[in-house]
DNA sequence: GCCGTTTTCGGCCCGACTGTTTTCAGTCG
């Protein structure tokens, strides 16, 4: 059993958490929290850099004990200051940590009075009424406990991010309704793009924080109040979602913007260099002693740093600060630049719109072309095409390009990969394609190696040219199959293909740090939408957002070029 | 437990809100 980098980290988080509540120094635990956050987005598995002879320390955040932890962890699958901690704190207490409200300090109090090893334990004692009885406990305390229990409210729940903008749109439009004038912006991973989001943070600028406050708190959608004070409140949303408001004057807009995008880990490092500049960095603004010396804007507090303006979107303290002070940042591919969609489907398979219909909704949205890739005839759930179907397919795209002015359907299949690594359409159609596709449709559960070679030898297919949701993630339900990434990276960049982003929100597959991983090898990213209907056209917002994340810009994308290059470029990858 | 243009010790981002307290610890982001 292979160990993967989200187990190493789940293990410094478990080990975090259990000393917190020991008692431990709040830096050594926050020495494991952040090794934790880094090892879990690196896109190379440790594993296998130990295993290649790398030194571990070389990561930032690890030293000598946390590297020999990880070698620890590789190579017998735990670790002993793990096995040590759990005989003396029992495993589930953890859980008792992600209930709101509890902290390390209380979770500690409730064990060692009260014996509550899990949540079922606390809701016993809570419902006895032994929970308001303990020191800097009561009723208050442990009614939320109870609540929380019965509502399974989880700290660390999650949304898929692109579900959750219209609400957030209605809840800015509500506090519009109370300040038409002040500047308003949705921060935290909303605004950086993330795939998932824990909450919505919205920072606005004014001078009378009061009526907001009392809007946003007795917004029809509120279930619960969570926080309610002069300058910042919390709610709960009856979705569940958990959303703040933050007010400040604007001449703290930017320094709060700032702050309140986030990320954490960003945030922190930011920080840290401004306090060895003699600096220091807060909502408020950018300050050296007493004094405020910038904070109206982001742009001021980055250049008061010396540093460049970085993009939200790259904001996780993987480099881009240095990126900022050398002035190196990349110039972020943005939807504008992107010419045409490559990746969509007709009702010829699974799909709602003709191929005319949907292209004309490209071609208004200033796109030059587009590739029809219907799913092949081994998705006979989705109608998938055998040779003949696309044939006629085929005739029916020149029939429309005959027709339409100043833009190009290609011709595509969305090919799947079958068992043993072959097409599920012969070469002799493939070869007659503009673009292909190969794409995993089932047999997610083989081996790591069988599932990687299924798809290296896919790839090497002479007309194979992307390679769709490489990872078939489906966010918040399914997990990636099995595959070594790194690997097909490689091999990518060997065979000349290119990896696809997907911009469906519940995929956006490959994953950032993937994608990211992949430019670095001078492999090419598609974006494109796998739109199934002409609104679906929208999703590409998304897939750029993911792209962006993984710093790329617009020489990496496939879809920028124009169609001249485009067809180029193909016939490169197909040569 | 990590780290170093103040480098092997002594720091480690910073502030709002709540509940339980009589001035603050705990939690959260």
């Amino acid at each position: 059993m292979p160990i993967h980098n989200k187990d190493i980290a789940a293990k410094f988080s478990e080990i975090a958490d259990l000393l917190e509540i020991d008692n431990a120094n709040e830096f050594r635990v926050r020495a494991y929290r952040n090794a934790a956050r880094t090892i879990d987005a690196m896109g190379q598995d440790v594993s296998a850099l130990m295993e290649a002879g790398e030194d571990l320390t070389q990561i930032q955040g690890i030293g000598d004990e946390l590297a020999k932890k990880i070698e620890s962890i590789v190579t017998t699958g735990t670790v002993k200051a793990l096995e040590d901690l759990r005989k003396k704190l029992p495993p589930g207490i953890t859980d008792i940590l992600k209930l709101p409200g509890l902290g390390p300090k209380k979770v500690k109090v409730l064990y060692q009075e009260l014996k509550v090893k899990s949540l079922e334990d606390l809701e016993v004692a809570a419902k006895a009424g032994k929970v308001s009885a303990l020191p800097g406990m009561g009723k208050k305390t442990e009614e939320q406990i109870l609540k929380n229990i019965t509502a399974r409210i989880d700290a660390g729940l999650r949304f898929l991010r692109a579900n959750v903008v219209p609400s957030a749109e209605a809840l800015l439009g509500h506090l519009r309704g109370i300040e038409k004038e002040a500047p308003m912006t949705l921060c935290g991973s909303y605004r950086r793009m993330r795939d998932t989001v824990g909450d919505l943070d919205i920072l606005v600028a004014s001078e009378s924080p009061q009526p907001l406050m009392d809007a946003f708190v007795s917004y029809d959608e509120v279930d619960e109040i969570l926080a309610n004070g002069s300058t910042k409140s919390s709610v709960r949303l009856r979705s569940g979602l958990q959303v703040d408001l933050r007010v400040v004057k604007e001449e703290s807009y930017g320094a709060a913007m700032h702050y309140f995008t986030g990320s954490q880990a960003h945030n922190i490092a930011v920080r840290r260099r401004a306090q060895e500049m003699g600096f220091k960095v807060n909502e408020y603004g950018v300050f050296k002693g007493e004094a405020y010396v910038a904070g109206a804007a982001e742009e001021e507090v980055f250049e008061t740093l010396g540093l460049a303006y970085i993009e939200p979107e790259l904001r996780e303290d993987r480099g881009e600060i240095a990126s900022a002070q050398a002035r190196a940042l990349p110039g972020l591919v943005s939807e504008g630049d992107i010419r045409g969609d490559l990746h969509l489907h007709s009702t010829a398979s699974d799909g709602r719109n003709s191929i005319r219909e949907m292209a004309e909704a490209a071609k208004a949205r200033g796109y030059a072309y587009l590739a029809v890739t219907d799913h092949s005839k081994r998705l006979t759930i989705a109608n998938g095409l055998d040779e003949k179907r696309l044939r006629a397919q085929m005739e029916e795209i020149d029939t429309v390009n005959s027709e339409m002015k100043g833009f190009t359907v290609l011709k595509g299949s969305e090919v799947d990969i079958m068992d043993d690594g072959s097409l599920d359409l012969p070469d002799e159609i493939l070869r007659d394609l503009d673009v292909v596709i190969g794409s995993v449709h089932h047999k997610f559960k083989l081996g790591i190696e069988e599932q990687t070679m299924r798809v290296m030898k896919a790839m090497d297919n002479p007309y194979f040219c992307i390679l769709g949701h490489p990872t078939g993630r489906l966010l918040l339900s399914r997990e990636p199959y099995e595959i070594d990434i790194p690997r097909i990276i490689e091999h990518a960049a060997q065979r000349g293909c290119c990896l696809e982003i997907n911009g469906n929100p519940q995929r956006l597959d490959l994953h950032e740090i993937y994608a990211r991983a992949a430019i670095q090898q001078g492999v090419m990213i598609s974006v494109n939408t796998d739109a199934h209907s002409v609104e679906q056209l929208d999703l590409m917002q998304h897939g750029i957002g993911q792209a962006r994340r993984a710093w790329i810009e617009t020489k990496h994308v496939l879809n920028t070029r124009s169609l001249k290059d485009l067809r180029k470029t193909l016939a490169v990858i197909r040569s």
